[in-house]
DNA sequence: GTGGTCTAGACCACG
DNA sequence: GTGGTCTAGACCACA
């Protein structure tokens, strides 16, 4: 289901929730949804389940999904999601893009890729504003 | 100079980083002007001069900075800074961007505040306004 | 394992790191095979874990290996090594050959090390001797 | 006369020991020929005399050139270099040029490198033995 | 048990 | 005085 990089420094229950993240942002995941349980999860991508039981946990806290006791976990809906979560991605983009401008890329360019990935999120996109 | 969240789970080190870095891209540091000593900028902060010199060494690989033995450490100039370190930031930044559009974050929100840094950052702006 | 000279000039934390990639080189060390852990590395050769810990973080900067949190260290693939390496290493097998020229080294005996070499790096060898 | 990076990690003495070399092995500098003063080659070049002091007291002990007390240095002759130094960089040499192979570079790619490397030092070239 | 981070304190080469 | 290296010893997160 997940690609996982062991080489990465990256922790693995982390890389699990990016990809559960990313998997929900790219509607692969739709709200509503039952996750895999934890255990089935853990089997299926050959790792401990207590790393999986992690991601789910952090997962849980940031809004992401909710758990059922005796029934499982499932995808919350947009609402749901942690709004200080959202203030954070945005502290982040702004560092991130400040760097960017920073570093010599084009402010049109980073523009181009918004539009792009405005797109593909379903988004309205504004018919030709730039 | 910098501040420092002991309870973060960013190092120091990086947090130390990510301090000037940021202080380079606001201008607070620029090309060619002289870092604080090592046991200078361990003291004024209260940190162990090894932290500071660990933050330093990586900042140097990464090409923002650049030390001269027995002289100093110095802010280096844009081009000497990796393409890696591009590269990386713009996959951040994609990920960061494609979450926040999930989240209901519209695109023109991000489009003004886009607007905004490129003009603090000096770059020249598009004339037509989007 | 490895033979160190605290006597040379160079820092202990390289006459590892080259000690290792010796043995990358010669095939003492095969890929995907795992490092001794800092730890035992450390206290096999006598020496602050501190140190090896930052031989295998520079060797693992440059490509040469990866590390797993909380699993090992482990030797990388040859595409994983940064080409960076390559070029530096080009640069002084250039100055280095160009002063053995110079001292009255015969470009024949230069010719004749490298067909050696080849042999035994498990390169074909170029059927007509030269 | 030399250039100097001050941004390289390598000692500036080291730096005007390895020019001066190039000098010699280019043609530069011949046999016999008499180097700048300490003091004139320090004031020309903006650096400490005592750099270039200590740059002359290596080479001449390494055997590249020789000091007449009241006249000046000059460039010894090939047959006064150290054969420690030609063994020193053999053994460079075979290290560099295990890993180059290693690393993938081709033999004939190395062989071509010497051939032309031979031809600018003026040694005579085998016809076309490869 | 593993790698990663941090502190405290020391010594060295360089300019 | 500066950066660079090393040791000793400690704590933490991860799997």
């Amino acid at each position: 289901m997940l690609q996982l990089n062991y080489r990465d420094a990256k922790p693995i229950y982390e890389q699990v929730k990016d990809g559960l993240v990313s998997l929900m942002v790219s509607g692969g995941l739709k709200e509503g949804e039952k996750l895999p349980s934890v255990r089935a999860m853990a089997s299926s991508m050959a790792i401990n389940p207590n790393t999986i039981q992690r991601a789910y946990e952090s997962l849980e806290q940031e809004g992401y999904i909710y758990s059922v006791l005796g029934k499982g976990s499932f995808v919350a809906t947009r609402e749901d999601i942690s709004p200080r979560r959202r203030d954070e991605l945005l502290a982040v983009w702004d560092k991130v893009t400040g760097e960017l401008l920073f570093l010599g890329v084009a402010e049109d360019d980073l523009k181009l890729r918004l539009n792009r990935m405005a797109v593909q999120s379903g988004n309205e996109v504004s018919q030709d504003e730039n």
